[in-house]
DNA sequence: CTTGACTCTATACTACGGTATAGATGGTAC
DNA sequence: GTACCATCTATACCGTAGTATAGAGTCAAG
């Protein structure tokens, strides 16, 4: 199996080193083994280990959860469901974060068309609504 | 128009004290006025401003965009037409938030989906699908 | 064999969004 | 008038997720 330095791996996956050696002492990511001179060495398996992780950070894992699901796969004795589970808050999370942008994108929305932008600030009604409680 | 000491604010939004002061440091929310002792003083015009903030920050706002939303509203020498360009930027980015956090929505869902609750962890499909290169 | 890029450890620093503490003074109820 | 709680300033600390730097050692090309 091809073996990679800890640039090559940060490059891989388009992290800085430094990252990679923080993963490391987070318990995120150990390296395969070390050289003599004590550099780190990694493998394909390495590779998808940090894609792993840093596509959970995109969906909106923090580093803490993702420990969690790489902690589920390798506890055998783990069920599905509770990785299933954990992502069932996740998007119930992400759900509610959509309705409440939305609410929020309505209400610019109402605003900018209500706005006549030839009048001056202190007729603006923009201004005028977010000095109430219209917004929400 | 009733006054209000930092505490009774800090209550009125379920806030830390050190937060309002943290949030005058960082000029997103000025105290109405001082007694001679020193304290600050509060109207209801701060609890509505500390309420935006929350709100906003709930919505996926930075303290730092909400000072932009804010300064919507504060700087009068604007014309109208800066206020409403400003709350169309906005609201791209809001849109554009929205659509992130949908498609991020749609990834969790068809894992969910996928995952069968009765298989053990080296079955599960939401692990899978983050091992390889599925999502997206 | 030297030069330059890479890696090592250790430590410090960053940004963000707070929270806690110390020591002093203020406000109020009894 | 004395408890006792609230508030004041200033400073330090927390967790999250990194990034930067110093000083030493390593590797590979010419």
């Amino acid at each position: 199996m091809k073996r990679l330095t800890i640039g090559q791996l940060a490059m891989s996956a388009g992290v800085n080193i430094q990252t990679v050696r923080y993963y490391e002492r987070l318990r995120l990511l150990a390296a395969e083994g070390r050289l003599p001179s004590g550099y780190r060495v990694y493998t394909q398996l390495s590779v998808r280990r940090l894609g792993f992780i840093k596509r959970a950070q995109g969906l909106g894992f923090t580093l803490k959860e993702i420990q969690g699901l790489l902690n589920l796969r390798v506890r055998t004795t783990a069920r599905c469901a509770d990785v299933r589970r954990s992502a069932q808050e996740k998007l119930k999370e992400v759900k509610s974060k959509v309705e409440d942008l939305k609410a929020l994108a309505r209400s610019l929305g109402r605003l900018i068309e209500t706005c006549r932008s030839d009048q001056s600030t202190d007729r603006c009604s923009i201004l005028k609504s977010l000095e109430r409680d219209t917004i929400r």
